[in-house]
DNA sequence: CTGAAAGCGCTTACAG
DNA sequence: CTGAAAGCGCTTACAG
C-alpha cells in the first residue's frame, strides 16, 4: 500500500547511493568535485528510482529557476514550430525548462514583465520576432538577460536572418528568367503592438535586385495577402490576368508558394515551364514538393539563440552580439532547374 | 545602495504590520482565521511593500503550485485567444497562474506528461480541442484533475459547443431565403497526432437541416480549404461559377466568412441580397463588418472549463460533468437582415 | 484569532 | 573529493 506514489527525493537517492544528499546535489548539477565512480552510482541510483529533482526546490534553495522564457507571436506557423525545436534542443541538453508565452496582447506582456512573474519564474528570456523593447523606452523591464531571435537591436544580443539579402537573391535569380517577374506581398499582422518587418524587407531586396538588374519593379506586378496557401492561389490567379506563361513568381513565403503551385496544377499549367515559383524559408516539406526556396536556418538560428542566452546565464558579460545568418537559394523542380544534392544544413 | 532591489519576502511584511509571519501567510491563502482589521492591515503593508509571494517557496512548502497548465493546438486563431481569456479571467481572480502548452508534437506531450515536468509544475490540466486520451489508453498518465474544453470526454468534465446544433441553425436558417445554398467545409489539421471535428460537426448539422427541410444537399454545393480568409474568397468565386446571385453561404467560420465579404465587394456584388453569408464563432469583429453568424460564448467556456477544473483542485469527487452550450444565431446586414439589438452574452 | 516551530526538497559554503 | 549544516521563502499543524 504505498501512499499516491511519493517521488523520490535526494535523500532517497543518497541513502540508497551511500553518499551524503551533498553529494547527490553536487552529481545533479555537474560540480567537478565528484568522484568518477561516485557520480557514475548516483546516475545510477537516480535511474533506478527514476528521481527528478523537483525544480521547484531548486529554484528556492539555489536561486535560480532553470527556466527559460520564451516570447514568440500568437500564431502557429512553422516557422515557430521549428524555433521552438532549434531552442529546445539547447535547452533540454543544459537542463533547462522552457516556458512559453505567447504575445496575446499588450496588457498581458505587461502582467509578465511588471508583477515579477515571468522573473520568479525564469532565469532569461528569449525573445522571438518582435522587438519589445520599443515597449519600454528601450530597455525591457527585467534583470534578467534577454536576447533576441528573428529581429534585431543593437542593445541586446540578436540572432536574425537577412531577409532583405533574400529577398535580392531572389529578385537576382528570378530576374534572369524568361518572362515577366511577380512577387506576392505579405501582409504582417496589423496588431499595433506587436510589429515585424519580416516580409517587407524581402520584399525590399526583391525590389533592389530587379531594379539593379535593368528590370524596375512596379507595384502593377506585386499582390498583396495574408499569409496562406489560399493566398498564393489568387496571387497566380491574378497575375495570370496580366501576363501569359511563362511567368516568375517571388512567394515570399513557402506556405504561400505551396498555394502557387496549387493553383498551377489546378490550372493544368507545368511548373518550372509556365510558372515558375520561389518560396522563402525551406520549410522540410519544400524538399518533397520540389519547391524552389530560399532555405534559412531556423532551427539553428534557435539554437544559437539560446546558447547565447545560456552564456549571458551564466555571466558573460561582453557587448551585444549581433549574429546575421543569411538565406541560401536551393534550386528545385518549382524554377525548372532540375534538383540538386539535398540540402544539407 | 541597496542591492539588486531584493524583493521584499513574507518576514519582511510580518515584522512591518507587527504580526507572525503565520498571519501573514494566511493573509495570502484567505484563511478565514484572521481578523479583519489584522487582514487589512497587512494587505496595506503588502501594498506599500509591492510584496508578491514567491511562488517556488509556496510550492514547495504547500504542495500545490498555484499553476494550471493549459494544453492546446499550436494555432493562433482568434478562439484560443478569446479562450484563454476566459480561462485567464477565473484563474487570475483565484490567484492562480496559468503555463500554457501548445501542442506540437506527440512527442513534446509525452515529455510534458510523462517525465513529471508538467506535474511538478502544476495543479491541474485543461486540454482544448484534442482530446488527448485516447493516446494514452483512456486516461492521461496524470494524478491531477483534468478538464476538457472545445472536445468531450465522458470520463472527464467537458465544456464543449454543440456545433451540429449550429451547423442546424445554419442550414434551417439559410433554407428559408431564395436562390441556393452553399456551404465551405473548412479543412481539420491533419496531424495524425492531434485530431479535432469541430469543422466536420457543423457541416453535418448544415446537411441534416437542409435534407429536413427538403433541400438536399449535394458535393457540388461544397468548397472544400484551409482556415483562411483567402479561403473563402476562392469559395466565393466557385459557388458563382455555379449559380447566379442570389446565393446563400455558410462558411463555416468567420474568418473564412470575412473573406467571402471581402470577394462579394471586389466582385461589385451587394452583401445581404446578391450574396447571403453566415459565419460561425461570432468574434467581436463580426459586429463591425456586419456578419451574421452563430455565436459561440467562448470565454464563457473557457472560464467555466476553468471554475471546473478548480473545484476539482478543490477537491471535488463527482462524476464527470458534461457541460454543453448553444451556439446563438445572430442576424445582421450579411443575411439581408436588419440588425438586432447587439449580442449580450 | 495568532505566534513559534517544524518541514517542504533542494543548494552552497564550510569544514574535513 | 565528501559530509553535515544552514538557509531559501513559504505552509501548516500545534499550542495558546
Amino acid at each position: 500500500m504505498r501512499e499516491k506514489t511519493k517521488k523520490p527525493t535526494i535523500l532517497e537517492v543518497a541513502r540508497r547511493a551511500g553518499v551524503g544528499l551533498g553529494t547527490v546535489s553536487r552529481v545533479l548539477n555537474n560540480h567537478p568535485a565528484v568522484r568518477p565512480e561516485t557520480r557514475a552510482r548516483v546516475l545510477q541510483v537516480m535511474e533506478e528510482l527514476g528521481y527528478t529533482p523537483n525544480p521547484h526546490a531548486r529554484r528556492i534553495a539555489g536561486g535560480r529557476s532553470y527556466t527559460v522564457a520564451v516570447l514568440l507571436p500568437f500564431v502557429g506557423t512553422e516557422f515557430y514550430k521549428r524555433l521552438l525545436e532549434g531552442i529546445e534542443a539547447v535547452l533540454l541538453e543544459k537542463r533547462y525548462d522552457l516556458a512559453i508565452f505567447p504575445l496575446l496582447s499588450r496588457a498581458r506582456l505587461e502582467r509578465y514583465l511588471k508583477n515579477g512573474s515571468l522573473a520568479y519564474q525564469t532565469d532569461g528570456l528569449l525573445l522571438a520576432s518582435y522587438d519589445l523593447t520599443e515597449h519600454f523606452g528601450g530597455r525591457l523591464p527585467t534583470d534578467r538577460p534577454v536576447v533576441l531571435v528573428d529581429t534585431r537591436n543593437e542593445r541586446y544580443d540578436s540572432v536574425y536572418l537577412d531577409n532583405r539579402l533574400g529577398g535580392r537573391i531572389a529578385g537576382e535569380y528570378l530576374a534572369r528568367f524568361p518572362g515577366p517577374v511577380f512577387a506576392i506581398r505579405i501582409e504582417e499582422e496589423t496588431d499595433q503592438a506587436f510589429q515585424k518587418t519580416t516580409f517587407r524587407e524581402r520584399i525590399q531586396g526583391f525590389r533592389e535586385a530587379l531594379e539593379a538588374a535593368g528590370k524596375p519593379f512596379t507595384e502593377r506586378q506585386l499582390y498583396t495577402t495574408r499569409l496562406s496557401a489560399e493566398g498564393g492561389r489568387l496571387a497566380l490567379r491574378h497575375f495570370l490576368e496580366q501576363a501569359s506563361p511563362p511567368l516568375n513568381v517571388f512567394a515570399g513565403a513557402d506556405q504561400v508558394a505551396l498555394g502557387v503551385l496549387e493553383e498551377a496544377e489546378r490550372l493544368g499549367l507545368t511548373v518550372g515551364r509556365d510558372v515558375r515559383v520561389l518560396g522563402f524559408d525551406g520549410h522540410p516539406w519544400t524538399e518533397e514538393v520540389g519547391l524552389s526556396t530560399l532555405s534559412q536556418p531556423v532551427e539553428a538560428m534557435g539554437a544559437r539563440a539560446a546558447s547565447l542566452l545560456l552564456e549571458r546565464m551564466e555571466g558573460y558579460k561582453g557587448a551585444p552580439r549581433q549574429v546575421r545568418f543569411e538565406p541560401l537559394l536551393i534550386e528545385r523542380a518549382s524554377t525548372g532547374t532540375p534538383p540538386k544534392a539535398p540540402y544539407l544544413p
